[in-house]
DNA sequence: CAGTGGTCTAGACCACATG
DNA sequence: ATGTGGTCTAGACCACTGT
């Protein structure tokens, strides 16, 4: 483990243990060196981390502060988005509707940057937050990168499944937004009416050589799908 | 002018200009250190901008890239959320509905912490993209800390005004999203039906000493409303 | 003006990708 | 095995905040 995200996660900690609110102090850089024994640019990095993920804020001049939004509720964009980061401590659960491997259509094939040739893995999901409707997912995953998928490990994380058992390292992905209204079969399947509101996210995810390896579309039940997004500075 | 953000810069430019693809090779982190006469640590930096904003990625063992993604017509998320960053060739412009001093409800206090009593700026305003119905805004800036607004400030970019007249430095926002249906007034202001589908993001902006200064709500046209976002790595 | 975070350097060593 | 990016150090100096 590298020294600065053991030292991001145990201020994290430190954070969430004591309940520490947005605003409350952290102690200055040249104590957390030498709490830590380590050199400035390394908690430097640490915090950057936190920073980005927007559980900090430093301002030069005066300190290290908690950031802390304030609506229980909202979910982390990305915390569905295969970057699982905190989801709290909501259940994500699956039901599988289909599991098979297939030839890409044209969109697909292309989003892919593979042949329509290639085999691909189809999969289509419904998945709950605590038990609640929260969205409709069909995925592609390119079969020559991912060689084999089964029900379990589509019913759990399959993201934890290509990283920790084929080692492959994910490296970025490109999230298209848009809302729209239900088609009958996604009304169909979230129990809600043809034409109601809906967000859909359309996600190419690259290997971190950036070959694309998965195209997925999710459409999310409009009334259970509220998202948080933690933005820092001009440069982002 | 930071050294590294003026890299960070230039090599962006130098990718737009060249028009450079996905999966094109820069140059090795060596040659930009004696290219640009700088040590190791401020090109990295430098490429850790970049690779934040989406626009390379770099691969240990093997070199920098050029990082694109293949959809015009998505705008960045935050392009159009206060932190514009490259909001393309695309003209934001806007009508001015309403510019008054009020007192807060009890929402709007609570989102900026503020007491009921402080004086607030409401701001409505319309927004167009290439002159396309785009969003409704409706916002409230603490008095406070703004002290003057005119039409003619809020005609334009509000932030760009605080920034280079007032010399206030944003630090970050917390945006909330969420999807629902137009009703009347927002209806007819976009010039849809009640009903209708939309994208609702509530906005709270912070000074970078973490005093919230701005609560905004934008209502999104659905139909003109596409948003890319390029996300990285497991720890973003 | 004292205290604090930010930038930048030069260099040692490490981990990974690719041929 | 080679080349490449990533981590980490120690230290100088800078820039901002708040008293």
């Amino acid at each position: 483990m590298l020294k600065y995200q053991q030292i991001a996660d145990e201020i994290e900690q430190y954070i969430n243990q004591h309940d520490l609110k947005q605003g409350d102090k952290l102690p200055v850089l040249e104590q957390l060196m030498r709490q830590y024994a380590v050199s400035k640019s390394t908690i430097t990095k640490a915090l950057e981390l936190l920073e980005r993920k927007g559980v900090i804020f430093q301002l030069r001049g005066s300190g290290i502060f908690v950031r802390r939004h304030n609506r229980p509720g909202y979910m982390s964009l990305f915390s569905t988005q295969g970057f699982k980061r905190n989801l709290g401590d909501r259940v994500l659960t699956s039901d599988v509707l289909d599991l098979s491997i297939m030839k890409p259509d044209e969109t697909v094939s292309q989003n892919l940057g593979i042949s329509t040739e290639a085999d691909v893995y189809h999969i289509e999901r419904i998945r709950y937050v605590d038990g609640e409707l929260f969205c409709v997912e069909e995925s592609f995953y390119v079969k020559e990168i991912v060689p084999y998928l089964n029900r379990e490990i589509v019913t759990d994380s399959i993201f934890d499944y290509i990283q920790s058992a084929l080692g492959i390292t994910i490296g970025f992905s490109d999230m298209y937004m848009q809302v729209g209204r239900l088609q009958e079969k996604e009304a169909r399947l979230l129990q809600l009416n043809i034409g109601d509101p809906t967000l859909r996210i359309e996600s190419i995810f690259h290997l971190s050589n950036g070959t694309p390896f998965d195209y997925s579309r999710i459409t999310y039940h409009y009334e259970h799908s509220q998202f948080v997004i933690q933005a820092n500075g001009p440069y982002l």
